[in-house]
DNA sequence: CGCAAAATGTTTGGGTTCAAACCAGTTTGC
DNA sequence: GCAAACTGGTTTGAACCCAAACATTTTGCG
């Protein structure tokens, strides 16, 4: 371990604003350079945002990727779905059963594999999306707003980072 | 509704595969476009990543930022910890609760404000942090390997949409 | 001063997520 | 053929997270 003291600055200390949490007082240090850091920060606002966007009705953040996989991929197995949409396939239990008692989606038994079904939406289920679209584009206009023309790089980035990581 | 049918292609049909799942099969349709859709695989997997790296031993992932950044700002009280870490404040008492009990943070009584504490790493909260510390230098190594030159782009669009949006 | 409003931390309730264990059906290897 | 390995889906257990409601304390304003 190195130790090699620095004499102390006399005057106020400079400090570096790009260091500084959201509030402009807490020191962040290291973190800051840390991208798993600025990725669950960004992460959990663009959530929350959203969440709080569609929190009026009944419908739930989490349905919006699955139906809108499922409507493009009519007949998709849990498998596959839970790959598409990066959650673990046994979170996706619950969710189905639920979008299925709502009448959202059905299941259509295979022939050649009796382990497995598939998943299409019903009418009620395509309406529900829609409504569900609508906030979604709302939300994502706010965040190409603030993103800009920077969006395809940053998408591109993001998607290296999850393919090359899983 | 529109319903312009177009003449189906007759040889194989061509795939754009930026639109595709990564398991290059899967169709996403409009998702490809959503920053929050990839926001979010991105996280995950870099999440999973992280928690695979350190699920040996007994440290829990969700520490290291609480750690780092009463590490860097000793005395902090929860609610500015909140902030700084992107968490709500209800999420930290376990955590806070756990840490103490641990051994690794003790709390200070404030004179002026008997409401609030501060929060101070121990002796044995720093050797956990550095241990954490180094689970993720080497995780965030690879996730320079991943990006590149372009974190420092990155990282400013990642803490434009948490702070815009929050 | 006195009291309403705001701030701080905790509790409670509900939702989301993952990993491991598990069962049933299918494929593979011999 | 048939046992072993594999695959698809579910159940279980635990962790994490947020928002709302709450008690305590501080602050601000008349």
């Amino acid at each position: 371990m190195k130790n090699d003291a620095q004499p102390l600055p006399e005057g106020p200390v400079e400090i570096d604003e790009t260091r500084l949490a959201a509030d402009g007082k807490t020191r962040l240090g290291v973190l800051e350079d840390y991208i798993g850091y600025h990725l669950r920060i960004a992460q959990a606002a663009s959530f929350r945002a959203f969440c709080q966007r569609t929190g009026r009705t009944d419908v739930k953040p989490g349905w919006l990727t699955l139906l809108m996989i499922i409507a493009e991929n009519p007949g998709i197995a849990p498998v596959a779905l839970s790959r598409a949409a990066g959650r673990d396939k046994s979170t996706l239990t619950p969710m189905l059963r639920d979008l299925i008692k709502r009448g959202y989606l059905v299941k259509e038994e295979r022939e050649n594999d009796r382990r497995s079904y598939g998943l299409s939406l019903t009418a009620e289920g395509r309406v529900g999306l829609a409504e569900l679209v609508d906030h979604a584009a709302a939300h994502d206009r706010e965040l190409d707003r603030i993103i800009g023309s920077m969006k395809p790089r940053l998408i591109k980035m993001l998607r290296k980072i999850a393919t090359d990581l899983g």
